[in-house]
DNA sequence: ATCATGGTTCGATGGTAGTCGAAGCGTTGT
DNA sequence: ACAACGCTTCGACTACCATCGAACCATGAT
């Protein structure tokens, strides 16, 4: 009998087959339809949209009214934080998993992560920022150094606008695959808007995979490698 | 219809108010009895016995039998991480959580996460580590330095003892009042045991809760503030 | 041997939540 | 105005699962 947070209420959220599915969607970061996620889920469109009503009512998601279309998307950079925390657990304990897929593969490497880059790479530039004292944790927060906020503006990501925000610019992440932090926050975001706009890699339609042109590799690894 | 790691199957174990008892109370990291488990998540025993069968079966609970008593505590700290992300959207999200009771108050400023420190002194502690470089991230993963090797000597807390287990040493964790990093690993738990052997705190039978006496509290700021 | 204690299994019960078809309601376009 | 579209609400059905009492199994003590 304690008190503190109520976990169930939360996690009951996450605990149906459906719900679940919808969020590890909205995962990709793209704000999606009913319809969508109904499809996405594998349910019907009533049903869906009654587990889309729990989710808002619940805080995990949130809905923006656009003509007749509503669109959905994850509440918050928290939410996403806890399914990949969740997604972690899920992985290790999980009994199946039998084969790995290839596109499990290509997960592994490079994903998504509500709007900032994950997987392999993601630790791999999270890394080389830490390494290179290019982002410093500071007594409060974690943060771009003089250095660092150059490094980003030679890739023509503004920094002091990013910290005019306030939304939280610098977060570490923690990454369900590899079991190590990347960045996310505002800063996250940019850098993976960054890689998609100058074509280094483009989403995959059917799933949070982002795939790296092997020029795009070879450029990204390229900023890691001086 | 994707695949990935079934998140619901583990969100679901959460998602019973029984069970997500039963899993805060074992956020204390001491192993409890079936009976205690009960108590705490006021069910019959027949009840908490089935609970804890399907933790088990689920990979969150690992069980120690010895003699007539059967100690169940969690699978890991991958699984306490998870709680705690867990955690932090119930308390983001949670529309009630009106008054921040005493009992409320003594969490946020220091409680157990497992088996380690957590809440404002936790933080504390992580930052001072970084800020005095005495914990670095390398590339490969977070770990004391030669001047950090020192530090935690001087507290008896033998590091390369530590660097043998097969344990990982030093973790972040995220901590769900102050949305910032403790350290977590066996080197967090070291320090953890450290402050209670040593007097500076002791445990609340109740609750997660570490409370420190005056001259603790005095002892550890000492200790963060050359 | 006998009893007490900690725990699990069984069976029955009840509540709750997921599911979908059909109908209702706005909004957009013609 | 009317039709098409996207979505929500309603109602009814179903299935699952949490719950507990009672019986059952161990282990440890007398």
């Amino acid at each position: 009998m304690r008190e503190g947070p109520d976990l169930s209420r939360v996690a009951a959220l996450v605990g149906d087959p459906a719900r679940a599915n919808m969020l590890s969607a909205l995962m990709g970061g793209t704000a999606l339809t009913a319809s969508e996620l109904a499809l996405e889920a594998g349910v019907s469109l009533p049903t869906a949209s009654s587990h889309l009503a729990k989710l808002c009512d619940g805080g995990l998601v949130r809905v923006a009214a656009q003509g007749r279309h509503r669109y959905f998307a994850l509440a918050g950079t928290q939410v996403a934080l806890m399914i990949e925390a969740i997604s972690g657990v899920a992985e290790a304990v999980g009994p199946q998993r039998t084969r790995p897929g290839p596109r499990d593969k290509a997960m592994r490497e490079a994903r998504v992560c509500y709007d900032h880059l994950a997987g392999e790479r993601g630790v791999a530039l999270f890394d080389h920022l830490l390494a290179r004292g290019l982002l410093v944790e500071d007594a409060e927060r974690l943060a771009p150094s003089d250095a660092g906020r150059h490094w980003f503006e030679a890739l023509d990501i503004d920094v002091g606008a990013l910290r005019q925000a306030r939304r939280p610019m610098c977060r570490a992440c923690l990454d369900w695959s590899v079991r190590r932090s990347h960045l996310s926050g505002s800063l996250g975001a940019a850098m993976l808007d960054t890689i998609t706009t100058r074509g280094w890699a483009r989403r995959d339609k059917n799933s949070r995979a982002v795939v790296f042109t092997p020029t795009g590799r070879r450029a990204f690894e390229q900023l890691l490698a001086d």
